[in-house]
DNA sequence: CTTGACTCTATAGTGGCTACAGGGATTCTA
DNA sequence: TAGAATCCCTGTAGCCACTATAGAGTCAAG
């Protein structure tokens, strides 16, 4: 069974171009082409496109997933970089989470400076944005 | 007093290659030029750069800083404006959390599978994302 | 007079796609 | 069998917010 381009990209959930994308940046292998110059995937190539899907809809970057690929071309290999990987990627989303939730915090405060309802002038928030008080606390 | 682009790139946490970026965005007017061709900043515009570095430590994109600095110029209009930029800025930071709150769950079951001990052939953490059982379920 | 720190412009690269433009292939319908 | 609709092709440029580089010029200190 062989599949076209419009097909592969419906079934791993992606656009086509990404795909195309994919195989510019080398994370999947050269397809073959019909007599029109139309790309052919088979069961194979499709499921390392939706492992690539996959680890994309966790965030995991395109370069870790290409060392991800060479493990798996390597089976008798110790799997322990591939833990240390995801290792590394919970940290990197535990991490972004700490920085979002204190960047929350300094929005909902510098939101709760003004009701909304006033000339510009005085609006608590653009004051609060041109304070550098609380961004630079080193320079007053 | 002026600064040359090196002391306001210090004084406002950023790089000099930023603040020019920001001046070819049109987000800082065209600073006045030494006889050596160099920038020349006064405090109104070392002002302005704190205001957008603060904004943009809250992530706010140079869009909204764009509108924001509008605003600044118009002292007499309301600020309602300026108050949903904020609330959207706030849904944004909370949606994002809320991903990555799933995404670390996500990370954290497939760790989960694997010891970091076994031939890569049976790593649980590759055979998780191979499997596209938990990322379409639709399809199976 | 040279050294070194600073600055200038212009251009390209980052990541992970997405969106054209301008053509060819295939398939469906009349 | 013609024409239309839908797919596919290559190549290039754009997105965001910078960052980095090349190759040159400016300026103050020693």
């Amino acid at each position: 069974m062989r599949y076209r381009i419009g097909e592969v990209a419906r079934l791993s959930d992606c656009k086509v171009e990404t795909v195309r994308f994919y195989e510019q940046m080398g994370l999947l292998p050269v397809p073959a082409r019909s007599s029109g110059n139309f790309r052919l995937y088979n069961e194979s190539q499709l499921g390392q496109l939706r492992f690539i899907r996959h680890c994309r809809s966790l965030d995991i970057p395109l370069e870790d997933i290409r060392r991800l690929l060479v493990s798996q071309k390597h089976p008798e290999e110790n799997c322990a970089d591939i833990n240390q990987l995801i290792d590394e990627q919970i940290d990197r989303v535990e991490s972004r989470m700490q920085s979002l939730q204190q960047l929350r915090k300094q929005l909902v405060e510098l939101r709760s400076q003004c009701s909304g309802k006033m000339p510009t002038s005085s609006c608590g928030i653009l004051q609060g944005l041109s304070d550098c008080a609380c961004h630079y606390p080193a320079e007053r």
